[in-house]
DNA sequence: GGTGGATGATACGGGACTCATATGATACCT
DNA sequence: AGGTATCATATGAGTCCCGTATCATCCACC
């Protein structure tokens, strides 16, 4: 279980490379990829929830949405229902770029999980639910 | 196994806030505490090397060493084998402050991993160890 | 054992990013 | 209708990141 904990500190390590290089490959910074697979799960969404989602500045969220709608990858629109509130839309079309970036590290995804049987598969899954929520609330921890 | 790949994206967002606002407690960046882990648990090498670790440029890492010595978290040395090499060497005590920042949440660990059995854990491990040499291998084919 | 070409780290400057604060528009409450 | 709260953005200051040039050092080869 010491071991774990040492996999997961390299696998920070690697994925935070692994940003770095993907996003040098679209001209995009980890945050704004991680915003833009936000939007693409969760669906359009207000600056301020999409800040928050990302524990962004609000005023830092104008800067990388603007970088964002000039490439591209969303389209700012008023919400209807609160005139205060700009609405972000994933342009999916566009997005498709990342999708295919990382079409052979899911390949190799796929290929890898085929070799548990579903036992195994439910355990690695709840295992990944946890830590999500455990590090949410590690996070949320630190707000003042 | 779909939603694994679902709980693995949200994983990746939630580390990426994590890293941002444990960050903000120290007045480091993520790709810093990086180098101070991986410092911590490959002990100490060269700018370049270290560098190589991280996916940076090999002047941005002056940057991010100035800073970091400058805040006592590293010292230099230059490398009695060969001068020109700078050895970056982590100030253990210092370094403390991030586990200490971690604690909270490596308890909360310990208490997670505590409900899976010896196979469980066998089969949480290898998975981790997969993703860490896919994430890697990802990572090395867009190196151009 | 001296010389030319590699290699490691850093100085410098330009461009990009992040944020605190202030501003303008809109909603909500009474 | 008036006052306050909320949302997004403009502005400017400080920081970060990297391309390039530079300096010191090593190594291979003669």
């Amino acid at each position: 279980m010491n071991r774990i904990t040492g996999t997961v500190r390299e696998m920070g390590v690697v994925m935070t490379v692994l940003n770095l290089r993907a996003g040098e490959q679209v001209g995009l910074r980890d945050v704004e990829m991680k915003a833009l697979d936000v939007l693409m799960r969760d669906g359009a969404m207000s600056a301020k929830g999409l800040g928050q989602r990302l524990g962004m500045h609000p005023a830092t969220m104008t800067g990388i949405l603007d970088k964002l709608e000039n490439g591209g990858w969303v389209t700012r629109e008023r919400d209807p229902e609160d005139r205060r509130v700009v609405l972000i839309q994933p342009v999916r079309e566009r997005v498709g770029e990342i999708v295919r970036l990382f079409a052979g590290m899911a390949s190799l995804a796929t290929d890898m999980l085929e070799k548990y049987d579903t036992d195994q598969l439910a355990t690695i899954e709840d295992f990944l639910t946890n830590v999500v929520t455990m590090v949410k609330e590690a996070s949320t921890a630190w707000e003042e």
